[in-house]
DNA sequence: CTTCCCCAGTTTAGA
DNA sequence: ACTGGGGAAG
C-alpha cells in the first residue's frame, strides 16, 4: 500500500477507515481532495466494486477534477463510479424512475429563469401586487420550502408558516406555491429544487426503489458536507441507512452558503445521527505561510459556533499581511494593479499567480479598469454562464419544445421569436383556453381554430414546424438535427442579420453551441447520440463545462464565493469596508455575520504565499459616490501579523486646492493616532513630486497604434496632455519614449503601457 | 402586434 | 451604472 505513503497520519487514517460512518473535518488547504480521491482509490484497490460507489459534490468542476484524479490512480475503473453533483446524480435516477411519481421520463428541467417566469405569470393571473409578492422573494420562499421538504400541502397546513405569511400580508403564498407546482407538473417540468425534492418523494413512496439504490450504493461519500440542505441531507441519510458506509467531508469554517439553504447544523450534528461515528481532523495546512494561517485563525476565532480545530502550517513564516488604504475604489484598483505589475517583474512570476477577490461582482469594474490601463491580462470568473445567454437559451428552448411540447416556458420563449406575428394577447388566449379545456398549451395550438377565437394562421405553421422537428430529431444524429432546427426556426438567420458587435457575438455563440453538440455526437463513450440525449442534462451544465482558454496566463478576478476551493500564490482581497464586507444585508443577525466572517476566512485562506487586503474610503455605489469606513473584520485581526500601508495619497482631482481639503472630504474620523483603522494616521505630504494638472482629453481621444512612432511626432496623452516625442530607445516590446509635454514637462513612457494619440 | 422609453431594483451562487 | 420588465404609443 505504498501509494498511501505520501499522506500524513490523519489523512492516511481517514483513507483507511473505509467502513462505517466517517466524518472528515478538513481545514483549509489540508489536502481534502487528495484524501477523498485516495479514499475512493483505496476502496477500489481493496476490492470494492466501483459500481457500488457514489460520490456527491456540489459543482460539476469538483466532480470532474476528482474523477480525473481518481482516474490517474486506478485507471478506467474510475469510469464506473457514480460521481457527480447532487443534481446530476439524482436527475439521472429520476430519468429512470420518474414515471413512478407521475412524471414523464423526458421531463424538462426548469432553470431559475424559467421558474421565476412561471411565478410571474401566476402572480399576474392572481392579481397580486408584485411589490409585496416580489417574484424573487416568492421564488426563494418556495425554494426554501422545497429544500426543507415542505410541499405545498404542508405549506398550507403549517400554522407557523401561515401565521408568518399572513402577518407580512402575503396570505396567498400557499396558493401561489400550489399553482406553481401544478404548472410545473402540467409542463412535465422539474425545477432545480424538485430534482432533490422529488427524489425524496420517490424514495419515500417507493420502498422498493429505495431498497434498490441502498444496495447499489454500498459506499457513499459527500464532499463539502457543510453546504448540504435538509433535502440533500435526508437523501444521503436514507441511501446510507443499510450499509452505513457513509463518509462526509467538510469544513464548518468554510460554510458560506446558508443563503441558498445550506444548513451548517448538518455537519455540526452529524455525530448525533451516527453514534459510532469516526471523526478525523485534517489540521495541517499545506497551502499557506504561517502568517496567512495565523491571520485566518485569528479571524475565525471571533465566531462562536464552530467545531474545535487547530489549523497550522509548517511552511515558512512568510511576509506579514499587507493592509492598504485607498481613497477611492479606482485608486484601490490602481494600487493593486501596480503591485501586481511590480511583483511579477521583480519576482519573475506569471499573471496566473495572482488573484483579486471581492465581495460583490460590481467591484470588478474598478479592478478591471486599473488592470486594463497597465495592459495586464485578466479574466473575470462568474457572471453569466454560456448556457444562460439569451441566444443559447432560445435555441435550447426549441430543442426542449421539440422533445416536450408541454414545456410551457420553452413555448413562451420561442413562439414569437423570431417574430412570426404571435403576440402576447394570442399567447394569453391560448393559456386561458388550455386552462379551460384541461389541455396543454401545445394541444390548444394544434387545434387553434377550435379553441381560440381569432387564431392567426401563423399558429398552425408554428405547430407544424415543431412537429417537423420532432420527426427530424428521431431520424438525424444530434448535430444535424440541431443545425436543422437552428436554420428552420429562423433563429440562425435572425442572428446573422444583426451586424452589430453583440449580434455577431450571439451568432458566434450559437455556432459554438452547435460545435459543442457536434463534439458530443462524436464522442465514443456515448452510445445513443441523439439530440435528446444531449438535452438530458444540458440544464445542469455550467460555465466551466464550456471554457476553452482556461489555460491562458491571466490574473484571476472573482467573488470570494467562487474562489472557494481554489488557491493562488498572491491574493488581493479588496473592499474591506463596513456595509460591503460585511455586507449590509448580513448585519441583522449573529449567524449572518458569522457566515460573513467565514467568507472572509475563505478569502484569506486562498493565499499561498502573500496576502494583501485593502479598503477604500470612498467608492461608487449605484452610480453615486459614497464614503466608506474600514471593515470591523480588520479590527478583529491580531495586528502583530499585519503591516499597514497608509501611504496612498488622495488622487489629485480638478478643483481641489490642497490635500488638506481632500483629506476631510475623502476620509472620515480624526487623526488622533493609534492603530485603529477608522482613524488613519496623518501622512506627511510629499512635496517633491510635481503633480500633473488634470488634462481634459479631446472628445475623440483614442489611443493610436504606436508601433511606428517617430521622433518629432505630436501626441496627446489622456492625463499628461499634448506633447512632442523627443527620443526613442530600447527594443520592440520595451521601447521607451521621452516626451515633452506642454503642461507638465518631460516624461519617459513605456510605449506598451502608455496610451498615446498621435496627432496628424 | 411592435417598439420604445421609463422605472425599479441592485450580496453572494450552484444545479 | 446597468439591466430587464412593463406600460403606453405607433
Amino acid at each position: 500500500m505504498d501509494y498511501l505513503a505520501g499522506l500524513n497520519k490523519e489523512q492516511r487514517a481517514a483513507v483507511e477507515q473505509t467502513e462505517g460512518p466517517v466524518m472528515i473535518i478538513a481545514g483549509a488547504g489540508s489536502g481534502k481532495t487528495r484524501v477523498i480521491t485516495f479514499r475512493v482509490a483505496h476502496l477500489i484497490r481493496k476490492g470494492v466494486d466501483s459500481f457500488n460507489i457514489l460520490v456527491l459534490t456540489f459543482t460539476n468542476k469538483a466532480a470532474k477534477e476528482m474523477r480525473e484524479r481518481i482516474n490517474s490512480l486506478v485507471g478506467t475503473e474510475a469510469k464506473n463510479i457514480w460521481m457527480g453533483t447532487f443534481h446530476s446524480v439524482f436527475a439521472k435516477i429520476l430519468r429512470v424512475e420518474a414515471d413512478k411519481i407521475g412524471y414523464p421520463n423526458n421531463f424538462t428541467i426548469y432553470d431559475t429563469d424559467d421558474s421565476k417566469s412561471v411565478i410571474r405569470a401566476i402572480l399576474k393571473e392572481m392579481n397580486l401586487d408584485d411589490k409585496l409578492y416580489n417574484p424573487n422573494f416568492v421564488y426563494n420562499r418556495i425554494s426554501a420550502a422545497k429544500n426543507n421538504l415542505i410541499g405545498w400541502q404542508e405549506y398550507q397546513n403549517n400554522p407557523q408558516i401561515q401565521a408568518d405569511d399572513f402577518s407580512s400580508g402575503r396570505g396567498h403564498l400557499g396558493k401561489v406555491y400550489e399553482t406553481y407546482a401544478a404548472r410545473c407538473y402540467r409542463a412535465g417540468a422539474m425545477d432545480f429544487d424538485d430534482l432533490l425534492f422529488k427524489t425524496n418523494e420517490l424514495l419515500k413512496l417507493h420502498p422498493d426503489v429505495l431498497n434498490k439504490y441502498q444496495h447499489k450504493f454500498k459506499y457513499l461519500m459527500v464532499d463539502e458536507y457543510q453546504d448540504t440542505n435538509f433535502s440533500q441531507y435526508l437523501i444521503v441519510k436514507k441511501l446510507a441507512a443499510v450499509s452505513e458506509n457513509i463518509c462526509v467531508v467538510g469544513d464548518d469554517a468554510q460554510s458560506i452558503y446558508a443563503f441558498r439553504g445550506a444548513n451548517i447544523q448538518n455537519i455540526l450534528n452529524f455525530e448525533k445521527d451516527y453514534p459510532d461515528l469516526k471523526v478525523f481532523k485534517l489540521e495541517q495546512n499545506y497551502r499557506s505561510t504561517q502568517n496567512i494561517v495565523n491571520v485566518a485563525n485569528s479571524i475565525i476565532a471571533n465566531n462562536k459556533e464552530q467545531l474545535k480545530k487547530n489549523v497550522f502550517s509548517e511552511k515558512e513564516t512568510g511576509d506579514k499581511i499587507k493592509v492598504v488604504r485607498a481613497f477611492s475604489d479606482n485608486e484601490e484598483g490602481k494600487i493593486v494593479a501596480e503591485d501586481i505589475m511590480q511583483f511579477r517583474s521583480t519576482k519573475g512570476l506569471k499573471w496566473n499567480d495572482f488573484a483579486i477577490l471581492y465581495r460583490t461582482n460590481a467591484q470588478s469594474r474598478s479592478m478591471e479598469e486599473a488592470l486594463r490601463k497597465l495592459n495586464i491580462p485578466y479574466k473575470i470568473y462568474g457572471g453569466l454562464s454560456f448556457y444562460q445567454r439569451k441566444e443559447i437559451k432560445d435555441l435550447i428552448a426549441y430543442f426542449r419544445l421539440t422533445f416536450n411540447p408541454n414545456d410551457e416556458e420553452a413555448l413562451k420563449r420561442v413562439i414569437n421569436y423570431p417574430k412570426r406575428g404571435i403576440g402576447d394577447t394570442t399567447v394569453d388566449r391560448i393559456i386561458v383556453a388550455a386552462d379551460k379545456h384541461q389541455l396543454t398549451p401545445f394541444e390548444v395550438i394544434l387545434n387553434a381554430g377550435q379553441y381560440v377565437e381569432k387564431a392567426p394562421a401563423s399558429l398552425h405553421n408554428f405547430a407544424t414546424m415543431i412537429q417537423s422537428f420532432q420527426v427530424i430529431t428521431k431520424n438525424l444524429p444530434a448535430y444535424d438535427a440541431a443545425l436543422h432546427i437552428a436554420q428552420h426556426s429562423g433563429l440562425l438567420k435572425d442572428l446573422y442579420e444583426d451586424k452589430s458587435v453583440e449580434g455577431l457575438n450571439r451568432y458566434e455563440n450559437i455556432q459554438e453551441l452547435l460545435n459543442g453538440i457536434k463534439e458530443f455526437s462524436e464522442r465514443e463513450d456515448i452510445e445513443e447520440k441523439g439530440l435528446d440525449v444531449f438535452m438530458q442534462d444540458v440544464a445542469l451544465l455550467t460555465n466551466d463545462d464550456n471554457d476553452k482558454n482556461k489555460d491562458a496566463d491571466t490574473v484571476s478576478l472573482m467573488t470570494i464565493h467562487s474562489s472557494k476551493g481554489l488557491e493562488f500564490p498572491y491574493v488581493y482581497v479588496v473592499g474591506l469596508e463596513e456595509n460591503l464586507f460585511p455586507s449590509q444585508m448580513s448585519l441583522n443577525s449573529r449567524s449572518d455575520l458569522e457566515e460573513e466572517r467565514r467568507l472572509f476566512y475563505v478569502a484569506v485562506t486562498r493565499a499561498e504565499h502573500k496576502l494583501s487586503i485593502s479598503y477604500a474610503t470612498s467608492r461608487f455605489k449605484f452610480g453615486t459616490l459614497i464614503s466608506c469606513e474600514p471593515s470591523r473584520f480588520l479590527d478583529e485581526i491580531d495586528p502583530k501579523y499585519l503591516e499597514l500601508d497608509f501611504t496612498a495619497k488622495p488622487a489629485p482631482s480638478v478643483g481641489s486646492s490642497s490635500y488638506a481639503d481632500e483629506r476631510t472630504a475623502w476620509s472620515r474620523g480624526n487623526n488622533s493616532g493609534g492603530d485603529s483603522f477608522s482613524k488613519p494616521k496623518p501622512q506627511p505630504v510629499k512635496t517633491t513630486q510635481v503633480l500633473a494638472k488634470a488634462h481634459v482629453p479631446s472628445p475623440d481621444f483614442k489611443p493610436s497604434d504606436t508601433s511606428n512612432l517617430q521622433v518629432g511626432m505630436e501626441v496627446e496623452h489622456e492625463r499628461f496632455g499634448f506633447g512632442k516625442v523627443i527620443s526613442l530607445e530600447g527594443n520592440k516590446p520595451d521601447i521607451k519614449a521621452t516626451i515633452f509635454f506642454k503642461e507638465i514637462g518631460q516624461k519617459q513612457l513605456l510605449l506598451k503601457f502608455a496610451k498615446l494619440h498621435i496627432k496628424n
